[in-house]
DNA sequence: GTCTATACCTGGATAGAC
DNA sequence: GTCTATCCAGGTATAGAC
């Protein structure tokens, strides 16, 4: 991938996850690169081609992280999820999902669908995780897999769109909620 | 307030909890209701008048809710603050907080004051709820009441995105965890 | 209160030169 | 690959008639 392409990328998700999909325009990307509209568009004919990407790279990232911490213990495995969200939090940004997945009936069709597809990759992950972890005692609680794995996933998700909007910590505790009941 | 007023406003809230603030405009809410984009700048002379009313009328709401509850038991004041959630769900709406907040960085400065105290609020009301809840043996958890606070709201509004987005019930999963850890 | 008409701008997108 | 130039659609908003 070209280097021009990534930073339209790196750009695109940063808009994408800090005024959404909708409020951002070709011109906030070419002006900081300093580039112009149509630069753009040779890389990404349309729009939709940047949601498109950004949901992607994403989709691929879980994979990688999945390869890479396949073989650690499931605890292990839930601590570097969780860091992905504290990561977030330090760029002031909210998770893709749920970037786009609010607005989601506003989306090209391709863009909810790949959305859709990332949403059972993460959530297949997670589930196969708490489940180790069950297996191996690493875990307890009382819940059923699929219900901790919602859990976990949608308070992750709002606590880093509740973070702007309250001015609060919100990850923080949520956080530490997870670890006391996991 | 005018019939027009408020048929204006359901229609805007709809339409900002399916598709986000920035994705929906005047001719959205003109052709439905058979008027023209001047009448509804006659109720509203800027978009973000729109905004800030649908926040004002939630925020209403909440303190209603509190007042009219105010004396139940905390169980009970919870299984209530869950159903709105769950009539959301029917009218497969995002909760406003979730679909304002996501985009925060792109909201005008009054809707994103208002979206900040209307998250206090019912942080607020909840941790009040948690508190008598627990002070009256009703309900039992380990973690801090600002702790379980964020998490039931966090997984409440993220759940309802996550039904959109994934095409499962993940609102009855969060449900179910909750009052079994509550 | 609601309309017509219109102004003004921004946005996404394309053609064609370099 | 990047540019200039341009097009067209749509969006917000206002003036003024009814």
């Amino acid at each position: 991938m070209s280097e021009m392409r990534k930073e339209i990328l790196d750009l695109a998700e940063k808009l994408i996850r800090t005024k959404g999909y909708n409020a951002f325009s070709y011109k906030d990307i070419s002006t900081p690169l300093n580039i112009k509209n149509a630069a753009v568009h040779y890389y990404f004919p349309a729009k939709k081609d940047i949601g498109n990407a950004v949901i992607d790279r994403n989709r691929a990232n879980l994979q990688a992280f999945a390869e890479a911490t396949r073989n650690n213990p499931a605890k292990d495995q839930l601590l570097k999820f969780i860091e992905v969200y504290t990561l977030s939090r330090e760029d002031s940004l909210v998770c893709f999902m749920g970037a786009m997945g609010s607005s989601f009936e506003s989306l090209p069709e391709e863009m909810r669908n790949e959305l859709t597809s990332a949403s059972h990759e993460i959530r297949n992950w997670l589930c196969g995780v708490l489940e180790k972890g069950l297996r191996q005692n690493e875990f307890s609680f009382s819940e059923s897999i699929e219900e901790k794995a919602d859990c976990i996933i949608s308070s992750l998700m709002a606590s880093l769109i509740l973070n702007k909007v309250t001015g609060r910590d919100v990850l923080k505790n949520v956080i530490e909620a997870i670890l006391k009941t996991t």
